[in-house]
DNA sequence: CGACTTATTGAAGGTCTTCAACGCGTGTGG
DNA sequence: CCACACGCGTTGAAGACCTTCAATAAGTCG
């Protein structure tokens, strides 16, 4: 028989199946807090909630734009390719985040699971659709467009102008600011990605990013612990980084 | 005494004093679209004119951002710059591009004119105002700011991955298509702005480019022709480029 | 015309890349 | 249980591309 702990896990689990969007952990962060709790319903109507491994594709470059996304679970990269196989990350996206965000017709980039992972998938037209009933969450869309807007211009003065050790820095203080943003501990940041995709990133080769790290430690700006944790000389590293202050 | 082609002259600059809106030849192609004739007045109530002349900046990083901007004529840089002096151009903005569109409190940007420019200031907080009286604005905004993350998003492909020569093939392209969806001829395309801007827009130094045009003049990609014209081979140097097709 | 800015070209140098080898941890099958 | 393969990160050596420093040429404006 059931334990009453088990009874409530249980419970838990059929709430969310059917009232999805009323306890998703990554309600409060997405776009989704621009819905008032009666209306939740409306929102949960049209999405899914998927589920990925690691290396998993969820948007292709190119394919029609059926659907935003919401992770609530896991790290995805979001890349484009050149012909010849050349890749540039545009970004990673965590808990919280919304992909897909474009209004053009086709996607513009690849989406694809680093980890285990989690998302709602929002029927792009049947949203669209919900926008005028909800003017908030037109704004609340533009807000987050704006957001990522000034995080990819940030990302072109790093990638125009900064040196491979800056880059490393920006990097790693970026995954901290993210952490501190979403609640959890700012200094020991966890590497959910591994050098390649790092590399790819921040526009250098697997190689230089590895060497990158080496001096990084030797300079003790950062120490690498057990499960993939680094430990940030936060101050050094953002006087490195090129930071405004 | 004042000849029929002068008096129309005249009547259309005090046409352009009193209802800046109606005659502005950028208004097609932004924001103000949005808006029908009979309440375009609300929206030119909040709008100045202002004139620039190069090197005069527009917009400095980190000041609040009280302005919206919409370019009405010439060209103007958006850039950031690092503490040591570095600087990256965002991009270049001209007639019917929109500047400022961020949603945060301070300018991530500074903007400056390169030739003689015009503008309509939007005040911000006035133009918030005007959002749930006109939708439209609104979704127009999140489309115009939408555009801009999936160019910006192009550029870090280029700033990350591309060569020089790529780089600049790319921003020659560039203008090209910017000036054929502005109904210009797409291909001898006038460079409004210099080598070290150039430079600063593709994450390479002026001598790199200078030494790319010879590069791709003497492979006869492009004939550089006098007041900065720059003859286009498009399909080569689309497939130099990196375009995908 | 002469001073200034801007573009081009050359030579040397540096940072990052490329190619290659090695170490480490994990998982699987004999 | 261990051997071995595989993925991933690190390190070394050589090389390429772009930068830096420097000089010259071309264009602009008073």
């Amino acid at each position: 028989m059931l334990q009453p702990e088990q009874k409530q896990a249980a419970r838990a689990i059929v709430e969310r199946l059917t009232e999805p969007c009323a306890h998703c952990d990554a309600r409060h962060l997405s776009v989704c807090q621009a819905v008032e709790d009666p209306y939740l319903e409306q929102l949960a109507a049209l999405v899914t909630t998927i589920e990925l491994a690691p290396h998993d594709t969820m948007v292709t470059e190119g394919d029609p734009a059926g659907h935003y996304f919401n992770i609530t679970y896991g790290t995805v990269k979001i890349y484009k390719l050149l012909p010849d196989g050349r890749q540039q990350i545009i970004g990673f996206s965590f808990a919280g985040d919304f992909v897909g965000l474009s209004v053009r017709e086709n996607y513009a980039y690849s989406v694809e699971a680093l980890t285990p992972a989690r998302a709602c998938r929002f029927d792009r037209k049947r949203l669209e659709g919900l926008l005028t009933k909800f003017p908030k969450i037109e704004h609340q869309l533009r807000s987050q467009t704006s957001d990522e807007l000034a995080i990819a211009q940030d990302q072109m003065l790093l990638l125009g102008r900064k040196t491979a050790k800056e880059r490393v820095a920006s990097f790693l203080l970026q995954l901290s600011h993210r952490a501190k943003r979403l609640g959890q501990p700012a200094n020991p940041v966890v590497l959910t990605m591994g050098r390649a995709d790092i590399g790819d990133y921040l526009g250098l080769t697997i190689e230089t990013v590895s060497r990158t790290f080496t001096k990084l430690r030797a300079e003790k700006l950062i120490a690498l612990g057990a499960n993939n944790t680094v430990h940030l000389e936060l101050n050094a590293l953002s006087e490195l980084s090129g930071a405004w202050n």
